[in-house]
RNA sequence: GCGCCCGUAGCUCAGUUGGAUAGAGCAUCAGUUUGCGGAACUGAAGGCCGCACGUUCAAGUCGUGCCGGGCGCACCA
């Protein structure tokens, strides 16, 4: 189904051929956007013609502009120097794109380019035996939106977990248990803090001591092969662990339908190893195993120590092919920091000299550092998740209390978390995933300017007015338009099928961030600008209907975004 | 040393895949409320788009080289 904004481009393309003819070929590809909405809607530049027709693009345009008949979308075509301009009839348009929100409503802006195909999109993978900082939500709230940004386009989504149930940082773990706090019990909110004080505590002492270094390499060695008396210890606060994951995927909307552990892969890797090698596709170097990828110029692929552990990148071979074995997917994106960008090539030219042509596909994201510098358990300076959930509840919270003093508790509450998630979500979202995060708590505490709070009081407003308005009356679809910013308004609402359609195929999810604040942005002028309530008749039922409009897109943005909707705040 | 990423306003970032006069937020300054919510709006100020060549009608965008920052490159995950 054509978008209104696809249906005006095409009629303009439409005429373009008309008055062009065959000889040269337009598309919908050609037509842009004019950097100031005073000079049109659509633009159409004529250099590339210039060039085949042998005329100066200015004289070209002036012929086409002639030419065109203002009539369905097109009010009006012009000729500015080198392009074409066109105006769009805010009536036409105005009625076409309110009908097509109105009838389509939640769905408005999907598409139906995904429509049987299978994607599977691995995102969530933190380590158990570690806490969850500020560096993971990146992934989480990164990975979940492309999850929802595919489904809109209809894929068929798998959206995956990968925990980190075994390796070294286990090992470290269980042994700092052993030596140092075998007597402890912790509490039951306070399990995972406790790991986490005893994964430095042990970290430490590794660095300081070979002989430590040594009995942890050994206790990873039985615990790899799930044997010894560390497994049920292993088991035990693995579940700690989980039950805290679990908790946090569940409040931050996380739709993890398959779930995959590294211990499960451990026989496999060992299995498919064994037989890589009988093949010579793994070899023996330096005591170590390894896929050779020099040719590849990839270096080596490093898949079990010298002492027979096995590594990380061996159990992403047996991953992969399990993902393969279990679904089948046409298309599988890993969501992965951007440190790991060589291991995952690494994965990849692996697998094809085992045959297995299927790319996988890294959305590699740069990670979260302090303004001191990278974030590390060891260090000491991570900014764990739920510390920073609870402060900017809190700090929402205050913020709520001075403005409605007359809420009850329970709805300071419910508000407050709305918006501190929509500040915590924006806040990681809003930026391109190629650039670092310099995570700055004064900035994430801010709930003004290009924020989720921002946006949320828009819509919050927005909701105001139509409760007020009592929807008495039923909404007219006819649109007149009398000021500028209701025509920006219209334009601005007409794009959102095509930035969720781009988003969906780009993966460049802050461009979804940026266009509902432009949005937001517009729609502030706007009401500013244009009474409603104090309107009557016509006019009051299509003003209405507007505002109506720009709810149901900013609506659906949010849901993408996995922010809440609140009527107020 | 080799490879990848980044460099745009004081700070944090956009820039429609090569198009028109480079835009936002924060901070600063000056305004707007007995009109639907001031977590808002309007305006001002702020730019050798890291530097230099090149490609062409056209470069913040593409290529090459340099400079600066980050990350990765054999037993971590």
């Amino acid at each position: 189904m054509l978008s209104v904004l696809q249906e005006a481009k095409q009629q303009f393309i439409k005429e373009l051929k008309q008055i062009l003819g065959k000889e040269v070929s337009v598309s919908i590809e050609d037509l842009e956007a004019p950097p100031d909405p005073k000079l049109g809607d659509l633009a159409f530049p004529c250099f590339s013609l210039a060039k085949a027709l042998k005329r100066s693009p200015n004289e070209i345009a002036i012929e086409i502009a002639t030419n065109i008949a203002p009539q369905g979308f097109i009010k009006k075509a012009k000729a500015d120097g080198p392009y074409v301009n066109i105006l769009f009839n805010d009536e036409v348009f105005g009625r076409s794109l309110l009908e097509s929100i109105h009838e389509q409503g939640d769905a408005y802006g999907s598409s139906d380019i995904g429509k049987g195909n299978s994607v599977m999109v691995e995102y969530a993978q933190p380590n158990t035996h570690k806490e969850i900082h500020v560096g993971h939500l990146r992934n989480f709230l990164a990975g979940q939106l492309l999850v929802n940004v595919l489904r809109a386009n209809h894929y068929e989504v798998i959206p995956t977990a990968y925990i980190g149930d075994m390796g070294m940082h286990v090992a470290k773990c269980l042994w700092g248990i052993k030596t140092f706090f075998a007597e402890e019990e912790p509490e039951k909110d306070e399990r995972v803090a406790f790991l986490g004080k005893v994964y430095v505590k042990a970290a430490t002492a590794a660095e300081e001591n070979e002989e430590v270094k040594k009995e942890m390499a050994d206790l990873f060695r039985e615990l790899d092969e799930l044997k010894g008396p560390y497994v049920s210890l292993w088991k035990k606060t693995r579940g700690w662990s989980l039950d805290v994951i679990k908790a946090i995927y569940k409040e931050l909307g996380l739709t993890i339908d398959v779930w995959y552990f590294e211990s499960d892969f451990i026989d496999e890797a060992r299995k498919i190893i064994a037989d890589l090698q009988k093949k010579g596709i793994v070899v023996k170097s330096e005591g170590a195993l390894i896929v050779d990828l020099e040719q590849e110029h990839l270096g080596v692929n490093l898949l079990v120590k010298t002492d027979g552990a096995l590594l990380y990148n061996a159990k992403d071979i047996a991953l992969a092919l399990r993902k393969e074995e279990d679904f089948h997917p046409m298309r599988s994106i890993n969501v992965i920091d951007a440190r790991q960008t060589l291991a995952q090539k690494q994965l990849v030219a692996t697998l094809r000299k085992m045959g297995f042509e299927k790319p996988l596909e890294h959305l590699s994201y740069e990670f979260v550092t302090t303004k001191e510098g990278t974030m590390a358990s060891r260090k000491g300076n991570v900014i764990l998740y739920e510390d920073l959930r609870d402060q900017m509840i809190a700090l929402a919270k205050e913020e709520t209390m001075k403005r409605h003093e007359e809420w009850g508790e329970k709805k300071v509450e419910k508000i407050a978390r709305a918006i501190a998630f929509s500040a915590m979500r924006f806040g990681m979202l809003k930026q391109d995933l190629d650039k670092k995060i310099i995570f700055d708590l004064e900035e994430a505490l801010s709930f003004e300017g290009f924020t989720g709070p921002y946006l949320l009081y828009t819509f919050a407003r927005i909701q105001s007015i139509l409760r007020k308005a009592k929807k008495t009356t039923p909404l007219r679809t006819t649109i007149h338009v009398q000021a500028p910013v209701e025509h920006q308004l219209l334009v601005a609402m007409a794009h959102y099928p095509e930035i969720l359609y781009l988003v969906g195929q780009s993966m460049n999810l802050a461009s979804l961030t940026q266009y509902l604040f432009g949005l937001c942005q517009v729609f502030s002028e706007y009401y500013h600008e244009i009474p409603v309530l104090t309107e009557e008749g016509e006019v009051l039922q299509e003003r209405l209907a507007m505002v109506e409009a720009v709810s149901q897109v900013l609506k659906n943005g949010f849901v993408l975004l996995g922010m809440e909707p609140i009527e107020e705040m």
